[in-house]
RNA sequence: GGCGCGGUGGCAGAAUGGCUAUGUAGCGGACUGCAAAUCCGUCAAUCCCGGUUCGAUUCCGGGCCGUGCCUCCA
């Protein structure tokens, strides 16, 4: 029997994943807030989840994958008041641009991706649960959730109430009952996003959209919740207290994942130090897949630098896959290389992974043509969301600047020419032009291929 | 201050109580007009100090260093 071991934060442990119902694996994970575009940050945790939703599909029958999108957020507010910009505007435009990059990365899209501002209704309901359970009370317009309401708050980050309030580094608010409550409506002004409630015109609090959510397309208790790190604290903290307190202490997902974050050449990645990459400037430079396959190239739950070097070695070595491929009719095998699918189910190992394709590549490479070796590395990069493009199409990838397509073959005609009449000189020329564009030449038996580098 | 994570060859990055991946870079060779790609061969690592053990990079303790969260944050 093959089983996936997953990681669980709640237990600081891997475990192995056993499904509430086997027939549908249900999975949530924490969607971007709209108000600008994705940053690199933002694309781990949906390529790592794309790789375990892909896994899961390969083990299951059924499973559903909800990511939300947050649509009213206090981000998205002063985003839209800095720049004249409607709300609407903004969160539709930042929602298209999320979509094309993450499409651009090869994650598949969410079974079901709700929108924060098509569930105010449930999270109105959902307050008022848990006000008449006496977890949460309204105060001057507020209502905020009571933390020492919930005997088993801080579970999952290991916090104790007491540490909390000594770690504040806050102001707390003076409606509060306790330091550590927090907000699960505010109320909003005339010119602010609101909608009617029985406590005044205002907004959700973060922390209520996902919990709201899940519950209303998982149910009060499904398999995985993922998210990033940080997230740990408050915010998956405060939706366990949500979810738990008003739906009778079913617990909200029995497996929490998280991954680790994300730094750019060593630095921690901010505005501030000026290192902030978007995923859509870098796709001006860089396939989708070379982004990709850098974000798999370290294990989820590790820290992982993000530096030129490291986009560099993904190329070079999707350059090495996809050669092995060249010319190919082989097809993705329906069948997963043992060791390869190993590596995955043992809570992700995405390096481990990528190794057993380089074994796979290498033996596709000490014998040529073998379409069976070819199949298998096809199967293994479709499992990680890679090799997805023809090879001649990859090694044409073309960023927008240096010669077309056409000019190069122009120029590799001349060359042959000169080669013929043995003008090396000539040819040398030819082909050191093109490198300098950013082509480079390759002759082989059968005439000379190119690529862009 | 509280809680947590990590230190593996030049670089990236797995695994493991003994037999030490993988890629890249380097070196030598094959192939090539020369290259590139590819193949063959090769060099090279487990932060420091103790403990447990026949044996530790792996387990335990201490130290040093780095880093994350505690505030919006993937």
């Amino acid at each position: 029997m093959s089983t996936i071991k997953l990681h669980n934060t709640l237990s600081r442990q891997k475990e192995e994943f056993q499904p509430i119902d086997a027939s549908n694996v249900r999975m949530y994970v924490c969607g971007p807030t709209v108000y600008d575009f994705a940053h690199l940050g933002n694309a781990r945790p949906v390529v790592v989840f794309d790789t375990l939703y892909r896994l899961l599909k390969r083990h299951f029958p059924k499973v559903t994958y909800v990511r939300n999108i947050t649509d009213v957020d206090d981000k998205i507010m002063a985003k839209a008041k800095e720049s004249g910009e409607p709300i609407d505007a903004i969160t539709a435009r930042t929602t298209q641009a999320y979509h094309d990059d993450m499409a651009a990365l090869n994650a598949l899209p969410p079974d079901i991706e709700p929108r924060a501002t098509q569930h105010i209704s449930q999270m109105i309901a959902m307050i008022e649960e848990l006000i008449k359970k006496g977890h949460a009370y309204p105060a001057e317009g507020h209502v905020l959730f009571n933390v020492p309401s919930m005997k088993n708050y801080g579970e999952l980050s290991r916090r104790s109430h007491d540490e909390l309030i000594a770690g504040a580094r806050v102001d707390v608010a003076p409606y509060k009952k306790d330091a550590a409550d927090f907000v699960l409506w505010k109320p909003s002004a005339p010119d602010q996003p609101g909608w009617d409630s029985p406590w005044g015109r205002g907004r959700p609090g973060w922390h209520i959209e996902c919990s709201a959510m899940a519950a209303e397309h998982l149910g009060t208790t499904f398999d995985i919740h993922g998210g990033g790190l940080d997230l740990i604290f408050p915010h998956h903290e405060n939706e366990i207290a949500q979810s738990r307190c008003a739906h009778n202490d079913a617990p909200l997902a029995k497996v929490w994942m998280h991954n680790g974050f994300l730094t750019i050449n060593s630095d921690k990645m901010s505005k501030s130090l000026g290192n902030f990459f978007t995923v859509h400037e870098l796709l001006k430079k860089y396939p989708g897949e070379v982004i990709r396959l850098a974000l798999l190239s370290g294990h989820y739950r590790q820290p992982l630098d993000f530096s030129d070097d490291a986009l560099i070695n993904a190329k070079n070595v999707l350059d090495r896959w996809y050669g092995a491929l060249r010319g190919t009719k082989a097809k993705a095998s329906a069948i997963m290389p043992e060791k390869f699918e190993n590596a995955l189910r043992d809570d992700l190992n995405t390096p481990l992974a990528i190794a057993e394709i380089h074994e796979l590549v290498n033996s596709v490479n000490r014998a040529p043509h073998d379409p069976e070796a070819q199949s298998a590395v096809l199967a293994a990069g479709s499992a990680l969301g890679l090799l997805q493009y023809q090879p001649e199409a990859w090694f044409k990838w073309n960023p927008g600047n240096g010669p077309t397509d056409d000019e190069v073959e122009t120029q590799i005609a001349a060359r042959a020419a000169a080669k013929k009449a043995k003008n090396f000189a000539e040819s040398d020329r030819i082909r050191n032009a093109l490198a300098a564009q950013g082509v480079l030449l390759e002759d082989g038996p059968s005439g000379t291929t190119w690529r862009r580098g």
